[in-house]
DNA sequence: CACTTGACCTGTCCGC
DNA sequence: TGCGGACAGGTCAAGT
């Protein structure tokens, strides 16, 4: 899915488009991923305005006048797409993966008073979108639990470390992934992170000494503040809220580079499998051995 | 409790 | 061209 920059740069791109916007409709029929019933809808979605985009790890809330709050994941393949008038009309740039909304991947629309549109599609239906309470938000289980975000400014190397080492057993690239250790990591950014960090992602956390711990972190925040300043990555499907692609990909050292070779020491890139996802590494500078 | 694996879906690509 | 299987950015529940 989405990662935290990718959700980043959908989050900046919606707070620019929608607060102030009232909702004149919305059309949905899918009660898996949008489990609400009509008449809550109909009552605090229907003229409410927008009043905010927020998010937290790699969670979207769209907070709503009604003190109520959308909370949505766009999981794998989710997209927030939003289409207005003649901005996006003949003459933008051909960058865009997403041709004539809705299509057959719309899961919901939300008209605006307007007539400009907000379309949430997912081709593989693991997304999700909640209307709550916004005071009920932080109560749900994923945010009690869920770790700090990487980029703020009070995480420190030190709570880093200490978090990651709750998880002493597991390999490095595991506990990057686990959510409640760090809030929004996920497949490209752990592989990354660690490619920068020369650290193998099979390495249990226990084997990885304080210091290299320190540069990943270092690693981590700079890959993630780089995407979010490209955009994201477009491996596939992800597009931000104007539909078109993150570029961060151009610049990836070894995710989805299997075969090239590394830019540091020109060794063919290898993928595997860690942590039942794919694993893109350097054979030479990721030593499953060496983590001094 | 810590950790790993399979399931959730649809679509695409690759080998036969 | 068709078919089966593996795989795809995430997260849970269920298993060991």
């Amino acid at each position: 899915m989405p990662e935290l920059p990718e959700v980043e740069t959908v989050r900046s791109g919606l707070v620019k488009l929608l607060p102030g916007k009232i909702i004149a409709s919305v059309n949905f029929d899918w009660p898996k991923g949008f489990p609400n019933a009509q008449t809550d809808v109909d009552v605090f979605m229907i003229g409410a305005s927008i009043k905010d985009v927020r998010r937290r790890a790699k969670v979207l809330l769209i907070d709503l006048s009604t003190s109520y709050t959308l909370v949505c994941h766009l999981k794998m393949t989710g997209q927030f797409v939003f289409r207005g008038g003649e901005e996006f009309g003949a003459g933008h740039p051909n960058d865009s993966l997403i041709g004539v909304l809705p299509d057959k991947s719309t899961r919901v629309i939300i008209e605006f008073s307007d007539g400009t549109h907000l379309y949430f599609n997912d081709q593989r239906k693991f997304g999700w979108m909640r209307l709550m309470p916004s005071v009920q938000v932080p109560e749900l289980d994923f945010f009690k639990k869920v770790g700090p975000e990487p980029l703020s400014d009070d995480f420190t190397s030190k709570d880093f470390i200490q978090r990651l080492q709750r998880r002493k057993n597991t390999s490095i690239k595991a506990a990057l992934l686990d959510q409640t250790v760090i809030a929004g990591v996920g497949n490209i950014y752990a592989d990354e992170s660690l490619w920068g960090a020369k650290i193998h992602p099979a390495t249990k956390v226990t084997n990885v000494s304080d210091a290299k711990l320190k540069l990943l972190y270092s690693e981590l925040r700079y890959v993630l503040g780089l995407a979010i300043e490209k955009g994201g990555s477009t491996n596939k499907n992800y597009v931000n809220a104007e539909g078109k692609r993150g570029s961060y990909m151009d610049f990836a050292r070894v995710f989805r580079r299997e075969n090239q070779p590394c830019p540091r020491c020109g060794t063919i890139i290898e993928k595997s499998r860690v942590a039942g996802r794919g694993t893109h590494t350097c054979p030479t500078c990721q030593s499953l051995r060496i983590t001094k």
